[in-house]
DNA sequence: CTGAAAGCGCTAACAG
DNA sequence: CTGTTAGCGCTTTCAG
C-alpha cells in the first residue's frame, strides 16, 4: 500500500480511503488510485485491515461429526451450502472446521484467539450441556438442531414432533397398523421425531409396540438382521418411519433384498427430503426440512447474537413431501 | 495479552514466548504464565500473530458450482471432508468459498489479499484457462479435476479413462452388446470417462453409437425422455454406463419405473461410489475413486506450492467395485 | 533467561 | 478533501 501511495503521490490514508470507497473521496482520485493498485494486482491485506478494525468478518462453522471420514449427511451438507452463500451476501467469510468428541475446547478458542466473530455448529447435540456452558461465557453461536428447552443458546431446526406426526399419519392414513421406527434415539432430533411417532399412534387409537422401534444408524448391518428377525418372529409390520433418508434407503434395501415389496407390502417414508428421494424407485417419500430457511436462519441468529441482540429460537415447518413409497 | 504480562509481573515478550512454546523460557515461569492464561480464557490472537509472522496458515478451499443450491456432488463432498481433516492435521484453517460463474477473479483476490496461503479448487473445470493464468502468476494452488495436458498448476485427479475404461470392459465381460453412455461431455472429467468407454468398446470390436451417448446431468427430465425414445425406436441397449453414481441411480429409477429391470435386462454401472451405492437396491456397481488419498494429495501438493517446489500431477488409480446392478 | 523496541499492513481520529 | 499520527495485538531481533 505504501508503494501504491508513493507512485499516486498521495499519503497511504488517501490510497486507504479511495480503495474502501469513501466518499470523501473525489472520483477522478480514486480512479487513478484503483487502475494503479488493478495494474499491480494489489488488494489490501485483510488480516491487518481486520486487526485495526478489530473485526474479522468471519465466522467459524463447525461440523459436529463422529465419524473421521466424509462429512456423511447429505442433508447437512445442504445447510453448509446455505450457510455458505448467505454468509457470502453479508461479505462474511466462513472458517470451516470438524470437530471430533473429545475437541470441544477448540469451539470457544477459535472466539477468543479472534479468529472468527461467532460460532455456527451444525450436527448431532452430545454438546448440548458445553454449548451451554459457552453461551453463557458469551460466545456467539448459532446451532441447527433439535429445540431443546433448556438450550442457552440461539437455535434454529425443523419442527421434528410436527415431522414424525406427518409421517406416521400419512402411513395410518394410507392404511398402515404397524408402523416401525428407525432412528438413533440418542440424538435429540430424531427424539423428537419419535414423540411426532407416538403422537400419532395414539390419536389414532393404534398401540405402540417398543419391538418395533429400533435405535440404528445408516448401514447398521444389524438393520437387516432386525429386519429378518421381526419377519421369522412374525412381528409384522407394515410400515416403516425413518429419521433419515439414508436410513430409509438402507432399509428399503434390506427389505427388496429381502424380497419384500416397497410400497406393496410395507410403507416407507423417510426425513429430510434429499436430492436423491425423487428419483429412487420407488421415489422416496419424506419430510422435507427447508434448508434455504434453515441457512439464513442460522446466520441470522448468528450476527444477531454477535450484536448483541437476546438470543431467538427459530422452528421451521416441516412438510410431508408424498411420494412412490408410501402409495 | 499485556495483562497477563502485567499480571504475571513479566513483558509481554515473556508471556508470548511462553505461550508459544519456546525452549526458552523455564517450565515453572511457563506453567504460572499458562494457568494465568487459562484461568482468564485467554488465547493468543490469531490474526495480529499472523500478521506479525507474514503468514496466514489459512487455505482457501474454492467449490466451484454452477448452481446456487446446495453443493450437488456427494463425491466432492467427500474430498472436502478429508481436505478439511489433512488440513487440521497441518495446524491450518481452512476458508470455505463457492463460486459460481463470472466470479473467477475473487479466486485470486483471496490470495494477492493476503487471506489465504494458497487455494484449493474442486469442482468442474470450465475454469481451466483462468487457472493457467494464476498459476503463471504464481498463486499457489491444487487442483481437483481432469489431468489436461496443458495444465500448468499442480493437478489431482482419478484416472478417469482408466475408470471408464474398467467400468466398459465389466459390463463387455457380463455380456452386454449395447453400451449406452450417460455423462456431462463438457466436463473434462466426464471427457476421459468417455474415452475409457470408447477404448474399451474399440478392444472389444463393438461398434460405438452416437445415438447411445447422450450429455446428461442429474435428474435431467430429458433422461428419461431419451430412454423412452431408445425404446421406441427399438435402439436397444443392454447396458449403461453413468459417469457419475447420482446420475446412475436417476437412470435406474427411469428404467424401473419404465417396468425394466435392473440388472435383468440392463445393466447398470456408476461413478464415484458414494455411500449410498452399496445399500441401494439392487447395490450400484460403480468405479470407486480414493477420496481419503485425494484429500491428502490436494493438501500436499498445495504445501509444496507455497513452499515453492516445481508442480506436480498426482492420478490416483481407479478401482470397479462390482455389486448387483451389474450381475 | 528476560526486557525494550521496532514494526507486520492497515485505518481512523485529528488537524489542517 | 488530504496528510500526520497513533496504534490494532502480537513476535522477534538485539541487548542485556
Amino acid at each position: 500500500m505504501a508503494d501504491i501511495a508513493r507512485m499516486a503521490g498521495v499519503s497511504t490514508a488517501t490510497v486507504s480511503r479511495a480503495l474502501s470507497g469513501s466518499a470523501l473521496i473525489p472520483e477522478a482520485t480514486r480512479q487513478r488510485i484503483t487502475d494503479l493498485a488493478q495494474s499491480l494486482n494489489y488488494r489490501v491485506n485483510v488480516g491487518a485491515a481486520n486487526l485495526r478494525k478489530r473485526d474479522v468478518q468471519t465466522v467459524g462453522v463447525v461440523i459436529l461429526g463422529e465419524s473421521m471420514q466424509a462429512i456423511s449427511d447429505p442433508f447437512l451438507l445442504s445447510i453448509l451450502g446455505t450457510v455458505a452463500d448467505t454468509l457470502d451476501e453479508h461479505g462474511m467469510s466462513l472458517l470451516l472446521t470438524r470437530l471430533k468428541e473429545g475437541q470441544s475446547h477448540r469451539l470457544s478458542e477459535m472466539v477468543e484467539g479472534g479468529q472468527v466473530n461467532g460460532l455456527i455448529v451444525i450436527g448431532q447435540l452430545t454438546w448440548h450441556d458445553h454449548l451451554n456452558k459457552l453461551a453463557a461465557r458469551g460466545i456467539p453461536m448459532a446451532v441447527w438442531g433439535a429445540c431443546l428447552p433448556d438450550a442457552l443458546y440461539p437455535m434454529v431446526g425443523g419442527d421434528n414432533e410436527q415431522g414424525g406426526y406427518l409421517a406416521t399419519q400419512h402411513l395410518i392414513a394410507q392404511g398402515c397398523k404397524s408402523i416401525a421406527y428407525f432412528g438413533d434415539l440418542s440424538h435429540p432430533e430424531a427424539g423428537a421425531r419419535h414423540q411426532g411417532y407416538l403422537r400419532a399412534l395414539h390419536e389414532a387409537g393404534l398401540q405402540e409396540d417398543p419391538r418395533l422401534q429400533q435405535s440404528f444408524l445408516f448401514g447398521d448391518t444389524r438393520i437387516r438382521a432386525s429386519i429378518d428377525q421381526w419377519l421369522d418372529r412374525a412381528q409384522s409390520f407394515d410400515a416403516v418411519f425413518a429419521a433419515s433418508d439414508v436410513t430409509a434407503i438402507s432399509i428399503i434395501g434390506a427389505l427388496k433384498e429381502r424380497g419384500i415389496d416397497v410400497p406393496g407390502r410395507v410403507k416407507v417414508v423417510g426425513y429430510d427430503d434429499i436430492a436423491l428421494a425423487a428419483h429412487l424407485h420407488p421415489s422416496l417419500s419424506s419430510v422435507r426440512q427447508p434448508t434455504v430457511d434453515a441457512g439464513k436462519a442460522l446466520v441470522s441468529l448468528l450476527l444477531g447474537a454477535i450484536a448483541g441482540q437476546p438470543k431467538r429460537t427459530v422452528v421451521l415447518p416441516a412438510q410431508l413431501v408424498v411420494r412412490e413409497s408410501t402409495q
